[in-house]
DNA sequence: GAAAATAGTGTTCATTTGTATATGTTCTAA
DNA sequence: TTAGAACATATACAAATGAACACTATTTTC
C-alpha cells in the first residue's frame, strides 16, 4: 500500500479529513480545510491535496465538490452492522432495537453472509456447548431462519435463550447440548427458534 | 432506528447514495442524482433527499456541497482492516502485502484492539489446537508484538507458520500443542514468533 | 371529501468550490 | 551550495452546487 512517508502536516490534513468524514459523513472541501489549520490561503489546502492524492492514501475527482475517497474503503467488502443482545434475550423478536447492548461491523464476506439476510448477536454464557468448541464469553452470530437437522440455533425456553444443537429424531426436534454433563432439552409444548450459528467471534481481551 | 417505510423511488435513490459512496468515496450531488434518474428539473433530487432526511436514513449539512451522511456509518466504531495470509507465511515478515489472500474488515472495539495495533490474520489449518477449541478452517487474528508466557503464537519452525500455545519452563521457551496427539516443539536454535493470538472468527458457511 | 404526502417540471439566484497563476520562505538531501 | 520539496500568501475566475419559488398531477391517508 502507500509505503511512502507522509510529512506531520500532510499527516494532520489527513487526520482531519477522516475525522471529518467519520463526523459528518462527508469530505471537507478546501476552504473547510483551509479554515481549520487558519491557512491565510486556500491554495495551502489545495497542494497538500495534490501530495496526498500522489502519495496514495487519497483519491480525488477533479472538478467535484468535496470528490475526496478513501482507497482503503472503496475496496473494502460492504459492512453490516450486527446488532449484540445480552444472553438475556426474552422478547427480543420484535422489538429489538430497546435492548441492544453494542454492535459488531463487519464485511459479509468474512462471515459468509448473505447480504440480505436477519442477523444479530449473543454473548455466549456457560460452557453447554464446549464440545462444539464453543466457548464462555465468545460471541455468536445468529442469522434470522428455519434451522435444519444438526443446526447450532438459539432457543427461547422457559423464558431464557440457550444456545444449543437443533437435532431431530423419530420426526421429534429437540435440542441437544454439546456437554455431556447437560442433558437433552425435549420442548414441552413448542420450540421457539430465535436463529441459527452463523459464524463465532472470540476476543483474547 | 428508521422503521418509516421507504417509497419505491425514495429506495431507489438510497441506493443510487450507498452505490456512489461505495464506488467513488463520496456523495453526488443533487444534480449527479437528477442526471442518474434522467429528472428535468434539478428540485426532484432534492425533495427526495428531504424526504430521506425526514425519514431519518440520511443526515444532511445546510448550504453544504455534496453533504450527505448515513447515520449508521456515523455511530460505527472504526473499522480495521486486517490482511489475511495463507497458512503457508514463510517470508511474511517485511514483504507482506505481496502474500494478502484477503481482507478482514471489523471495527476495532469488538475485537478488543487498540488503534495502533499491527496485526494480521491467517486461516487455520489442522487440530493441533483443538484442546484449546481452535479449529480447522478459523480465522485467527494475530498482534505483532513480544509473547508472554501462555500466550497462543503464530511460530515459525522449519519454514512455516504453526499456531501453538508458547510455553516457559525452567527458563527455556518452547511450543506446545493443543491436543495431547502432538509433541512439544523445542526450538534447534531460535524460536521466530510472528505474532500473538488477540480474536478469533469461525464462519459457519 | 379534504388534507397531506409523493413525484415531478421549469427557472432563477447566491454561494460554494475546484482550479490556476504568480510569488515568497524554510527546510532537507544530494 | 544548490536543487527540490514542503509550506505558505494573495488574487481571480469559471463551474458546481444548494436552495428557493411557482406550478401540475397523482396517490395515500385521515
Amino acid at each position: 500500500m502507500s509505503n511512502i512517508q507522509l510529512t506531520k502536516r500532510q499527516q494532520e490534513v489527513l487526520d482531519y479529513l477522516k475525522e471529518t468524514h467519520r463526523n459528518e459523513g462527508f469530505m471537507p472541501s478546501t476552504r473547510d480545510i483551509q479554515r481549520h489549520f487558519d491557512f491565510a490561503s486556500q491554495t495551502a489546502a489545495m497542494s497538500h491535496l495534490r501530495a496526498l492524492e500522489r502519495k496514495g492514501v487519497i483519491v480525488r475527482k477533479a472538478n467535484k465538490a468535496c470528490g475526496i475517497g478513501f482507497p482503503e474503503e472503496m475496496e473494502r467488502e460492504e459492512i453490516v452492522d450486527i446488532p449484540i443482545y445480552g444472553s438475556i434475550a426474552a422478547g427480543m423478536s420484535q422489538d429489538v432495537d430497546s435492548e441492544k447492548e453494542g454492535c459488531l461491523s463487519i464485511d459479509i464476506s468474512s462471515l459468509g453472509l448473505r447480504g440480505n439476510a436477519r442477523t444479530f448477536a449473543l454473548r455466549v454464557r456457560g460452557d453447554s456447548m464446549i464440545d462444539a468448541h464453543i466457548c464462555d464469553g465468545d460471541t455468536v452470530v445468529l442469522e434470522f431462519r428455519e434451522p435444519r437437522k444438526g443446526d447450532i440455533v438459539a432457543a427461547l425456553i422457559d423464558g431464557e435463550t440457550t444456545l444449543k444443537r437443533y437435532v431431530i429424531e423419530d420426526g421429534q426436534p429437540f435440542l441437544r447440548a454439546e456437554n455431556e454433563d447437560y442433558p437433552d432439552l425435549i420442548p414441552a409444548r413448542e420450540l421457539i427458534i430465535q436463529g441459527v450459528l452463523v459464524a463465532l467471534l472470540r476476543s483474547a481481551a
